[in-house]
DNA sequence: CTGACTGCAAACCCTTTGCAGACCG
DNA sequence: CGGTCTGCAAAGGGTTTGCAGTCAG
């Protein structure tokens, strides 16, 4: 249920160039921290992070964890999962379809594909569990967010944003 | 931007069919926010739905819209978007992956497949914006949930759970 | 040594809940 | 009319932030 040692080893790697790279301090506890991310295959969240790490470290605190963790994905050494952390957003549309998702702003379409609707999803997947739902997720940024700077023609004024001003 | 009006009418019939059957009592309120959800291409969150109600019903509040919105999920008349909504998790596996998801309780993992990973994505979605990533996301239940009742061997004991209580 | 980092506690934001009055059927 | 719904206000849970002491480089 762990990814395997040398992977681990390789992300390890990868860690302390980039914390090199970047200039930031390497200290205990970040180091603890994204070798617990680094092993899990769970996906882990804050908290299970911060459980995990306090059994080795019993003063860590739920906040480094939370920085740190925020800190690794502007690295680019981990990923924050599923859309944009925020409120739960909701789909009208009950056919097969598919979700384009901007990076930068959360605006969240529909596509529908039929070639994508019939995908062969892998043998192994069976063994993790049923299959009721399918869908592709495409994220990129929306053509508005490309705009270069002078982002004036908001999409409608309303909806879409929201989602930038995160991060510390 | 908006839903086509035939469409629309569709879903406003599945909306008062549903209601029916389920004997719930169809208010005012309860059909604006169905109406809101289901003319936006947006994918709204409570507020977004909220605050467009509101321009019409000034004295909504904005937990009846959230009870609305949870209404109309457990109805299958909506679908919530995304993992479940929690706390967010991260992911250290930078390679091209995709993922599984259990609907009952969050479990999430990586799966590999070449076939997906080349999969041509339709040019409509050009239109919307640049694409950076592109990840199947597979839902079903998972062995363990999928299990009878006695779910003794929960995976590992930690991880996982935390998922199943929510809904009022 | 010194600025970056941590732990703590308080603040925040989104979401949920208990309750009394309002309204659908 | 009666039970379901709504609005209100306050509680909850996850996440963030300001501050003073601590530690990596």
């Amino acid at each position: 249920m762990d990814v395997g040692k040398t992977e681990v080893a390789r992300r390890l790697d990868a860690f302390k160039a980039a914390f090199k790279k970047a200039g930031v301090k390497l200290t205990h506890q970040r180091l603890e921290i994204f070798g617990e991310v680094a092993a899990s295959v769970e996906h882990p969240d804050a908290e299970m992070v911060f459980r995990a790490v306090q059994a080795r470290m019993p003063t860590v605190s739920l906040d480094t964890v939370y920085r740190t963790l925020w800190l690794l994905s502007e690295l680019r050494l981990i990923n924050p999962l599923g859309p944009r952390r925020e409120s739960v957003r909701f789909d009208a549309n009950l056919a097969k379809h598919h979700h384009y998702v901007c990076m930068q702003c959360g605006l969240t379409r529909d596509f529908e594909s039929l070639a994508l609707d019939t995908i062969r999803i892998p043998a192994a997947v069976k063994n993790l569990g049923s299959v009721v739902v399918m869908q592709v997720e495409v994220r990129g940024l929306c053509t508005n967010c490309a705009k270069p700077k002078t982002a004036k023609t908001r999409t409608k004024g309303t909806q879409q944003g929201r989602t930038e001003g995160r991060r510390r």
